[in-house]
DNA sequence: CGGCATTCTGAAAGCGGTTACATTCTTCGG
DNA sequence: CCGAAGAATGTAACCGCTTTCAGAATGCCG
């Protein structure tokens, strides 16, 4: 495969020094002779030198590489915190070895133990929950794999720091919003809860905010859809047919949340006159959205920042770091108001004297 | 770094057999007696035995794993592309390394080498303009690096395979479809040309297809912005502060389109009864904007999978591939629409009579 | 101008696998 | 029952680079 490729060898001879004194040029230029520098720099130059890091890492026992497992990368949630990682990274001299693990547990450990295979020197997870075998195969090392938890700022029980944000604060606070503005009648659709701790703290926290106001949230108020634009756009529609609607919406993230905008809009509802929606995540779309959604902006690309610039020291020397709560400020837009006074009338029960599909 | 990591010498002695035999278990399991496989599986499986990819590598030649470089993965539909690349190589064994170029040639070519010197066994581009640099490197390599070329169909001089669609022939059809409807004065927004033959195709498409009616494009009708939802909404002021206002705007992707809608609807103007926009890529929010974005899809997915199997197949023998067109639809929505049949109230000359801000 | 501390440079031993080749063990045909 | 072909396993030579250690070159001081 490589047969004619240039080794260091090579270029050694060229430049009429030994393989010593081209690895340390590469390596430590300090230790080496500005002239011998400058002439192995150029043969390398010349014959096209390009190192060879399988090589360089077994010998070094560094592969100057990370790993990122996320859930998934349709979200652009997710993809804006890997593309800031893999710019931070590279400052560093990384490489930014990629896997999602698509919510599935069992997929997430085939995943890092492939990337354990790969020698990586550090990794970058999502949220807190993740299968035993995880940590163990990441402690399996010695010393362990430096890793981060992001999204997550409850760094209770697992072994590595975590750098994100308090999930359950922020859905906290949107909700507390919404009680302001007068709504009782709150409901969620939620993202899947189970192994994804993120979900489950919104809805905690949505939970939490509403019960210090005597309030509770339960089926049919509260509903489990993957997290995509139409099933936001369905699971509207089927809170809003319901004997009882509610005037608020909150949704676990922003694609559930312009799906559910569609649904009020399809039903003749105005929003946020008729109904208020909320989202999470702030992705681009949000402010543009009609009307500009109220949501909970998550600061993805800092986590990936921040987790670059620990991963990378980590894999050097000792941690510094043990653990960082970033701020995820609620935006205020226009797709949230005061509850209507009354029921809107494209939920009002058909009459014989208008027509019933209004209610379609 | 790995002192306490189990190798496979650590294997191989404690279940009593030679280094090759473990080696051989794991790669040429066939040539290994049932009993012994057993035997040797199980004792690594309770050592937690790992190999280790590097020396791996090196020794074979090949390191299973596949670069890829696209602009940015802040654009959902780059995320979706290596989305699916990942998950494809992954079924072949394959790890990813992504980088991300900026749109900047420069920062290209060091990734390139980057990612060449990680030993990766293949590398997926975005588009067909790249320095010159880049193809030297990837050919440096003897044999060279297997690569493809994604999201553009034109394999005029590039001496690799691509898999992609015609981004001038969508940018046609969809301009076809304007002129369809009986808009003349149609204006472009596109994306920055320069060094991104993509965007340049989409804008030779429109340029053909006005073409074809006795139409022209130039600027103030087309102006370059980057791909951001605020500069289409820039964009499409200005546009429709001009003298004579189109009524059609042509986005060279979604966002842009999306700030274009908002922009309209700041005017005042109803879309798509007083102006047509029309977005590309199809990401997915275009379906649930309001109103829904008619726009070219395209076919992000199916472009990563088709490079992850010819990569992967690429990586081990010679190469069955050599160019791909995919489709790329027009989704006829209902951001376009007949042309008003006179200048829309919101953007006609202030009267004394009526408040001038209508026109900010 | 010699001796010693200080730099630089080179030789060579791995790093943890793979794999060509040698060796040993089976299995049969003659 | 012997010998050879064939199958299974072992031996050891790399793969390309880093890094320790020793030796050569240089600079400084007395």
């Amino acid at each position: 495969m490589r047969d004619a490729a240039v080794t260091i060898r090579d270029v050694a001879q060229a430049a009429g020094v030994s393989v010593a004194t081209v690895s340390r040029v590469f390596n430590r230029p300090d230790l080496v002779t500005a002239a011998l520098r400058a002439r192995v720099l150029t043969t390398a130059e010349r014959l096209g030198y390009v190192a060879y890091g399988a090589a360089r890492a077994l010998a070094s026992g560094r592969s100057r590489a990370i790993g990122a497992i996320v859930p998934t990368l349709d979200n652009q949630v997710f993809a804006v915190c890997i593309d800031a990682l893999q710019q931070r990274l590279d400052a560093h001299g990384f490489a930014l070895l990629v896997a999602s693990a698509g919510y599935d547990a069992a997929r997430e450990t085939r995943e890092v133990r492939l990337l354990l295979e790969r020698g990586i020197d550090g990794l970058m997870l999502v949220g807190a929950e993740h299968p035993p075998a995880v940590w163990a195969l990441l402690g399996r090392r010695a010393p362990a794999v430096p890793a981060v938890v992001t999204w997550t700022s409850a760094a209770a029980d697992i072994p590595v720091p975590c750098i994100g944000f308090d999930n359950a604060a922020a859905a906290r606070r949107i909700v507390a919003h919404l009680l302001e503005l007068g709504h009782r009648r709150i409901a969620m659709v939620a993202g899947p809860t189970v192994g994804n701790d993120r979900a489950a703290a919104r809805v905690a926290g949505v939970r939490a905010a509403l019960a210090a106001s005597g309030l509770t949230l339960a089926p049919p108020y509260l509903s489990e859809r993957p997290y995509t634009v139409p099933d936001g756009h369905a699971a509207a529609l089927a809170l809003l047919s319901l004997p009882d609607p509610p005037t608020a919406i909150v949704c676990g993230n922003d694609h559930l949340a312009l799906g559910a905008l569609a649904g009020a809009r399809a039903l003749g509802l105005s929003v946020p006159r008729d109904l208020s929606i909320t989202g999470f995540d702030d992705l681009d779309f949000a402010a543009y959205a009609e009307p500009p959604l109220t949501t909970v902006r998550v600061p993805a690309a800092e986590m990936g920042q921040r987790a670059a610039e620990y991963l990378a020291a980590a894999a050097i020397g000792p941690a510094p770091l043990l653990g960082t709560v970033l701020e995820a400020p609620v935006m205020l837009r226009a797709s949230t108001a005061r509850p209507p006074s009354r029921l809107p009338a494209a939920l009002r029960p058909p009459r014989c004297d208008r027509p019933a599909s209004a209610l379609r």
